[in-house]
DNA sequence: TTAGGGTTAG
């Protein structure tokens, strides 16, 4: 096992295929599929390339303008297939006169519409390669293929040849290589760009370019930033748009300070700047986190009367906070109404019911509900099958779970971290220690990359399972390969040292745990509190007490009823009566199960004073 | 100037 976690956290090879390897594995094979528009488009087009040609450059050829109607249909809503792309394209290629740029560029977008990005890019290696005049904007469509495929690199190589070319890259060029940066976690990067525009002139800022900024810092959890640089925007020329509002509202409810982003809204109508379903969406997702249900009506009735629609997002967000919260009949009317209101469920709106089913335990809800979405040509993806493998786990069927583990990557389907890590747990759960161990060595074997919650799982796995020495042995293993331990890690583990019964062990790992400056949470202590109890030391689990206060970590319910159950297993009830009236005047209650055992002790026969009082107490 | 860039969901 040490081994193991040795090999993973030292192996980091990328496979790196190089800019041709993508542009031949972005490439489609042009062979199979047919449907109805497909052949139309194709006739039109061969009828196209047979008509006579006209080189009159004051006359548009007919087949041109056709071709020009088409190509803008098509970049309006899309190709049926990147494949009828690629015909077009190849007829394109063999029309006289040659189309123009402009035509040339619509294909691009048509493909990029579609989100068939690496298509794009092998149809303007093609161009290149036949010498088809290219311009700025071609460059710019297919940089954002790039950012869009997360190879930014070739996209700064682009920027390369625009220079060489002698074109010049515009605000829309730079924008979509900050874009890429921001998108592949180069924020600084991608902030540096920005300011070296502004400060040698290269560009005339536009809100766009602010947005995609404004966008990286809210990613990057600069939020208060990102509200500073809506400040900056509003005392420049170009002034923060419905995006810029929606941008850093929707980072604001992310981060919980909904009041905030309620504030921009209104702002935004003071500034009479109409919010729109996206501006409305976030805040409604904000609202969801807290339970605000009140304030989420309040919304709702607000977008109705601006005549603003919910769209699949909203619905979604809506469909996941209802199952969230348990109310998957609410959950399940919201989907009803979406679809009577002519918005259709996609992966995402089922997912998030079969999320609420999972969470209720209802698997063959869930289970049914996945054969629904293929009945109705809604591929399950990643997520979905995460969702159900999660269910199945919790109910301890993990036989199941690995079965649709096998399922999804037979369809195709690449399983996240996540998705390992929920089968990792099941198994430790169900204490199939030897099957989780060989699961975790399959892990480490297909290169899938470990986060700190296989570390969590793993270690508590062991613990869990009576192994909480090997854990240690597994935690001294992460620390030689640079992954920094936090609290949660350690409070597994002096949970798991105390549950066999090292409490020497368990002590110097917290005093470890002091020495390097982390601060215990209310889990951490609460632990410490129970370990010792358990062990009859109330005198240590009473000075955690303290510390707690010392500490700012006031104690909670959960601390309070583990000492006062601490003090009935150690027969201290004069102790515990002490610490019910403390309880009481915090505003806690006993738990259930300090509840019974309070009851149990009242019904016996035990003759001790302070018990005796405690019964005239409790039971007059 | 009929072509290119920015915000939301599980």
């Amino acid at each position: 096992m040490r081994r193991a976690f040795t090999a993973c956290f030292s192996s980091n090879a990328i496979c790196d295929k190089g800019f041709l390897g993508f542009l031949r594995h972005g490439t489609p094979a042009l062979t199979t599929t047919s449907s109805s528009c497909r052949v139309i488009t194709l006739l039109r087009l061969h009828s196209l390339s047979q008509s006579p040609t006209c080189r009159n450059p004051n006359h548009t050829p007919n087949h041109l303008s056709e071709l020009q109607q088409l190509l803008l249909e098509k970049s309006r809503v899309g190709f049926d297939e990147p494949d009828d792309a690629l015909r077009v394209f190849d007829k394109m290629l063999r029309m006289k006169p040659l189309p123009s740029v402009m035509d040339f560029t619509q294909l691009l977008t048509a493909l990029v519409k579609m989100k068939h990005y690496s298509v794009a890019v092998s149809v303007f290696s093609k161009m290149c390669y036949f010498s088809i005049p290219v311009n700025i904007v071609t460059y710019s469509i297919v940089i954002n293929c790039c950012s869009h495929l997360k190879r930014v690199d070739y996209g700064f190589a682009l920027l390369a040849a625009i220079f060489k070319r002698g074109f010049v890259p515009d605000v829309v060029t730079y924008t979509t290589l900050v874009r890429g940066l921001v998108s592949q976690d180069k924020f600084l990067e991608a902030e540096l760009m920005f300011k070296n525009l502004l400060e040698h002139n290269q560009i005339e800022p536009d809100a766009v370019i602010f947005n995609t900024i404004i966008n990286g810092l809210c990613k990057t959890g600069n939020t208060s930033q990102a509200m500073r640089l809506l400040r900056y925007m509003e005392k420049t020329r170009c002034m923060p748009c419905v995006v810029t509002y929606s941008t850093v509202i929707n980072s604001l409810s992310k981060d919980r300070l909904v009041d905030d982003a309620l504030g921009l809204l209104a702002e935004m109508s003071d500034k009479g700047i109409q919010p729109d379903v996206v501006t409305y969406s976030s805040l409604i997702q904000g609202l969801c986190n807290l339970n605000r249900w009140d304030d989420i009506t309040q919304l709702l009735k607000d977008m109705d009367r601006h005549k603003i629609s919910s769209n699949k997002h909203t619905y979604s967000i809506l469909v996941d906070a209802h199952a969230k919260d348990g109310k998957v009949r609410d959950a399940e009317y919201l989907i009803e109404l979406m679809i009577r209101r002519g918005q259709n469920p996609n992966v995402v709106t089922y997912s998030a019911l079969m999320d609420g089913y999972c969470l209720r335990g209802e698997l063959d809800k869930a289970f049914a509900l996945l054969r629904t979405m293929r009945n109705e040509g809604i591929l399950p993806n990643t997520q979905t099958y995460t969702i159900l493998i999660n269910g199945y786990c919790k109910k301890m069927k993990v036989d199941t779970a690995i079965h649709l583990l096998k399922e999804m990557t037979l369809k195709g389907l690449t399983p996240t971290i996540e998705t390992y890590n929920t089968i990792l747990d099941g198994l430790f759960r169900a204490r199939r220690l030897d099957e989780a161990q060989k699961f975790y060595r399959k892990m480490l074997n297909q290169g899938v990359k470990l986060d700190i919650v296989t570390c969590r799982i793993l270690l508590h796995g062991l613990c869990w399972n009576g192994l909480a020495g090997e854990a240690m042995s597994v935690l001294h293993e992460m620390e030689s390969c640079g992954l920094v331990p936090d609290i949660r890690i350690y409070s597994i583990l002096i949970h798991g040292l105390f549950k066999d019964g090292k409490v020497d062990e368990a002590r110097n790992l917290l005093h470890n745990v002091r020495l390097k400056g982390l601060h215990p949470d209310f889990i951490s202590y609460n632990i410490m509190i129970q370990g010792f109890c358990q062990e009859g030391l109330l005198e240590e689990a009473y000075k955690i007490l303290l510390e707690m206060e010392e500490n700012n970590c006031l104690p909670n319910e959960v601390t309070y009823n583990t000492l006062i159950r601490g003090c009935f297993k150690n027969k201290m009830y004069d102790g515990a009566c002490v610490l019910i009236d403390e309880m009481c005047a915090h505003g806690f209650k006993a738990d259930a199960s300090t509840t019974s055992m309070l009851f149990d002790l009242l019904q016996s026969k035990e003759q001790d004073p302070a018990l005796l009082a405690m019964q005239k107490k409790f039971m007059p």
